[in-house]
DNA sequence: CTCATGTTCCAAACCGCTTTGGACGCGCGA
DNA sequence: TCGCGCGTCCAAAGCGGTTTGGAACATGAG
């Protein structure tokens, strides 16, 4: 270690690498901490000359402030946490995630916020989010995956923390911000599409049904079967998680059935998959002997198709709502009274080439 | 606002939140922060029985250390960043990435560490890691899909902090740590098992091959062929960012050849849906008509069929990658000298039903 | 010329934690 | 009895920023 002017160079792995603090910087222009300080952060009280020095010396010794003690001396962290939990019985990353993240990640970058992540067992989460509240870690946090009456409203709210949940929970009066897909209506244009084709018997190959957003889609496929005069048949009504596997299964087994769907409804892409797979294993034509329409969340490395869409398809991108969450938590964070926000996205309905009119 | 003993209560949103500084825990335990913070960290100079008063009145008060104020004094972050690019042209995510992730994660919530990411246009991806590591926001990093002959391995170098690369980098001749998936050898082994079915006809569905990873496979594949005496046809090789539909397309036109290929070798899951597709759309049979082997990445939502597997694939955990990779870094974050470490991970060949002889 | 008013800068306190360099009392061997 | 070492504890000085409360000087009005 040495020291030149008032510059440490740290010698380390034989490698030359600085790091210079504003303590540093303000010596070698001669000036005050507290005035280098200002100039940075654009505070009036500087002469203009002064705060262009200041800033070209910041340029030049490279000089980034130290995020912690920012922080320690603003109270502000400049993180947004993310927690995502796995049960433990079936360590799923939900495949939504990756693009979710990029489109937040974007906003984040561009307003100069870190994202901070915390996987953890779902048994653990109401300790991953206290954990990270009260070590100061994030100014603000996202909610992923909210369950029917999810708990974590309550916690957040007493943690009284500022934060936006991806998607929206049945059963919680308080209000809350959130961002949501419009789920139960996607699900309804989805089944009257079918219904005007003609078709009766419609299947719902749906998630995880204690998971909020697919307990609307489901309603969203009840309210457009009643309205036709419908009876809803638990045969033709599956949930779990969406997968191929599952997809393939569903259809196969449904297919045995005495009186077998004409058309599939599918929580998503994967599934629509496993659907197809299925089908078509059985000599059938997607579009002709039977019909399918998933929701697609437009993932980037999952696209629906090229030119034209494989699948017809409710599509909303969950890119898009990672960006709008991570804009409103960070409207949040400047202005914590300004009351809960939200904002419901509607899916674009795509007609691609798997449905057709049902079969006589 | 109101003051209790020493503990400071805050009003906000009309909840009751309360932050418990060390100061204020040594308060109302007469100690002095010194002894606490001993007694906290298990340093050795603090009477059991102190400890034992401090640990619970710890627990009871609910306190939680200020992670920036003990980054501040320690000059540790206990956190480790990823940067992940976006190459602008195609946003796409890997899909890989949730799941290394969800395995890295695990790991550092084991060992108290934070993950902080960043997503970025790929040009300013040296700007991410100069400023993640300059602002002094992490410990330490980890390098996502590494490219031949990555400069970010010289960068980091050139910061002086540890990381790990997920993947390796041909072309650069430093020593540095990472851990990878022996890819060369898995599609070596692929194409060999379909030599040995006595396939002459083998097409290469690769990623992009300015990616390392799939530039090994490629050599892997190539390495294999010419054991056999075969010369690589041009016409059989694709490469391109891995998706269903770039599957698809590939199999549609090389069927179309003057003399099509009997069996695909796939670089993912998703690819190999899209082949597949093609291939059953033609009426062909996988597993006896056409042969189709993948690289499985045992992605968590992308399960390679049910009890039996659907595809044959070389199949190797990128969660275990992920893992790995968190256990190096942290490492080598305890131990900066402890010199370049390395992980290579050999792929299992699983067989499933899409694998058979050549058809004469 | 005087005094109020700006402008431009600085010294020092502070954020919440760690850590250095003792202080103090006690038991023990010489 | 003295001196030494040991076990326990504490005061105070950082870590690298921000922010409060002036100080010093120039300016303009009265």
């Amino acid at each position: 270690m040495a020291v030149y002017g008032h510059i440490v160079v740290q010698f380390q792995h034989g490698l030359t690498r600085m790091t210079v603090t504003l303590k540093q910087l303000a010596a070698t222009l001669q000036l005050s901490p507290t005035t280098v300080s200002r100039a940075l952060n654009g505070y009036p009280e500087v002469n203009a000359a002064t705060r262009e020095r200041v800033a070209e010396a910041a340029a030049k010794l490279n000089y980034l402030p130290n995020m912690r003690a920012k922080g320690l001396a603003t109270g502000r962290t400049n993180a947004i946490g993310h927690v995502i939990a796995l049960s433990n019985s079936h360590e799923i990353v939900n495949p939504v995630f990756a693009d979710f993240i990029s489109g937040a990640g974007e906003v984040y970058a561009r307003a100069g916020y870190e994202m901070v992540l915390r996987v953890v067992a779902d048994e653990e989460e109401p300790h991953a989010y206290r954990s990270l509240i009260g070590r100061g870690a994030v100014d603000g946090v996202i909610v992923h995956a909210p369950k029917i009456d999810d708990g974590r409203i309550a916690l957040l709210a007493e943690l009284g923390v500022p934060f936006v949940v991806h998607g929206r929970t049945s059963g919680v009066q308080a209000p809350y911000s959130w961002v949501d897909m419009n789920n139960q209506r996607a699900f309804r244009r989805a089944t009257e599409f079918l219904l005007d084709l003609g078709h009766r018997r419609i299947a719902l190959v749906n998630g995880l049904e204690w998971m909020d957003f697919a307990n609307r889609r489901r309603n969203g496929y009840v309210q457009a079967l009643q309205q036709a005069g419908i009876t809803p048949d638990p045969a033709l009504m599956r949930s779990a998680e969406m997968s191929e596997p599952y997809g393939y299964r569903a259809a196969v087994e449904m297919m045995r059935l005495p009186d077998p769907p004409t058309a599939f409804l599918a929580s998503s892409m994967l599934v629509a998959y496993g659907l197809r797979r299925a089908l078509v294993d059985q000599g059938l034509r997607l579009g002709r002997d039977v019909s399918v329409v998933t929701h697609d969340d437009d993932l980037s490395y999952l696209p629906n198709g090229g030119d034209v869409a494989l699948f017809t398809a409710t599509r909303s991108s969950v890119r898009d709502a990672g960006r709008k969450a991570a804009e409103m938590v960070l409207q949040l964070v400047d202005a914590p009274t300004g009351g809960p926000m939200t904002c419901l996205l509607e899916a674009a309905l795509i007609v691609g080439d798997s449905t057709g009119p049902a079969p006589k």
